[in-house]
DNA sequence: CCAGTATTTAACGCCTCGGTTAATTAACGG
DNA sequence: CCGTTAATTAACCGAGGCGTTAAATACTGG
């Protein structure tokens, strides 16, 4: 079995998958009406929110014959965290910040 | 041709591809280079490359016979670009905040 | 219990992914 | 030019992803 970020990352890289989480964060919803939007099948949609449970990223509770789905944003968090030891090499404040301590390791030699 | 995003994040759902980044965060580096810490074949790093390339991840220069991968983070600026509009999901902080933010429109009414 | 609605599971097809080995290309250096 | 080293491409394979339709399951309400 593949390693949790490994399994965070896959489950985004699907487009409808990312388009449920955007519509769960408005409010939960049933799998009819996740599957709405779409015009692909029923039981795909149910296989996409498999995926996102199994990677943490809803959680899903019954209610008589409906399933409802939640976000669950802490897989996100790590997520980001992972990301975050790249942000260096990416944000302007922090190159700038880059090329000051090199300045200073500079003038220490 | 998938959208960009999925690019990124199916780059990033493998782990030897995370690792090759997190190399490449020390330095730049050559194909064998990369490939030393990792039991598979060399053939199979190159294909780990292009699609990290592909992804935008990394860049590729040539020198002699040698080519060297270097890091591009832009792709992970958009990543968390995405992923940015969920912190309030996740973030304490920020979820104390959407509570007051609550409270206050409970007095309005 | 039965009919109806919501959802999942089963079984299938197709395509991509990640690995392999063998062959090919690119560039250097004697 | 030839041998060597670096890297990629080609051809193949097994596993898994994402879609389908058809069948099964879960629950409600009369």
């Amino acid at each position: 079995m593949p390693d949790r970020l490994s399994v965070i990352f896959s489950a985004l890289a699907d487009p409808t998958r990312r388009a449920i989480l955007a519509r769960l964060a408005d409010s939960e919803a049933t799998v009819n009406e996740l599957a709405e939007p779409f015009d692909i099948s029923l039981p795909a949609i149910s296989r996409h929110l498999k995926v996102l449970e199994n990677a943490g990223l809803i959680s899903r509770s019954r209610s008589a014959q409906w399933r409802s789905s939640r976000l669950e944003a802490a897989p996100l968090r790590e997520a980001t965290a992972w990301m975050e030891r790249y942000r260096r090499y990416w944000d302007d404040n922090l190159d700038r910040l880059d090329a000051h301590l090199k300045r200073i390791q500079e003038d220490d030699q």
